[in-house]
DNA sequence: TTTAAATATTCAAATATTTCGATGTATTTA
DNA sequence: TAAATACATCGAAATATTTGAATATTTAAA
């Protein structure tokens, strides 16, 4: 993984509310999550979930899907994978 | 781990400064890298390279150790570890 | 014990991030 | 097609981060 990525992502798991939305994943036990779900547990305006949602599917942390006027968010495993792979390289 | 200590440390991940001093570790094959090191490395002044490294050893990835007028810096694997885990949690 | 070297701290400027009100866009429903 | 719903974007204010010049501190060397 490039250093811009690792940087990136690193940025997007820099925030209370942004990893607050990425345990919803776990929590939920489902493997998708609604942006309304989100907007209904952080205490936060719609416009501000908005940006940090944007902020975890521009690090590629997060996939979104529209489905209707709603869109649904998926945990990206495989980039997870590789941020926790160059962790891992860090100790080498 | 605590979400507190998950933000401080992917805080301390999100900077391209302080990932290419961690990156310096891995290059060394030494266990540890002096604070001179760094200086030397980096594109920065004295100061704002002091700043980064307050950051990572804040964050506990660092631990530094003196040795007469200079800083030994080591990786804090453990605490590497702990944030691993605590990202692998988040795809259960 | 003065001087030099290595690192830290302070302060201010520049830049980036977070937040929200207002508004825009797309889609569904009446 | 008009109204309502879900989400995005814009613009501005508040806050945080990054950077470096100046200076302080600590320790070693002369």
């Amino acid at each position: 993984m490039e250093n811009k990525q690792f940087e990136k992502i690193s940025k997007a798991l820099s925030d209370a509310n942004r990893i607050a939305i990425l345990q919803k994943f776990k929590k939920k036990k489902k493997d998708c999550v609604y942006c309304s779900d989100i907007n209904e547990t952080l205490d936060l305006t719609q416009p501000s979930v908005s940006h940090h949602l944007k902020q975890l599917v521009d690090a590629d942390l997060l996939i979104s899907e529209k489905e209707g006027r709603n869109i649904k968010y998926f945990l990206n495993d495989e980039v997870l994978d590789a941020y926790i792979q160059a962790l891992n390289l860090l100790k080498a």
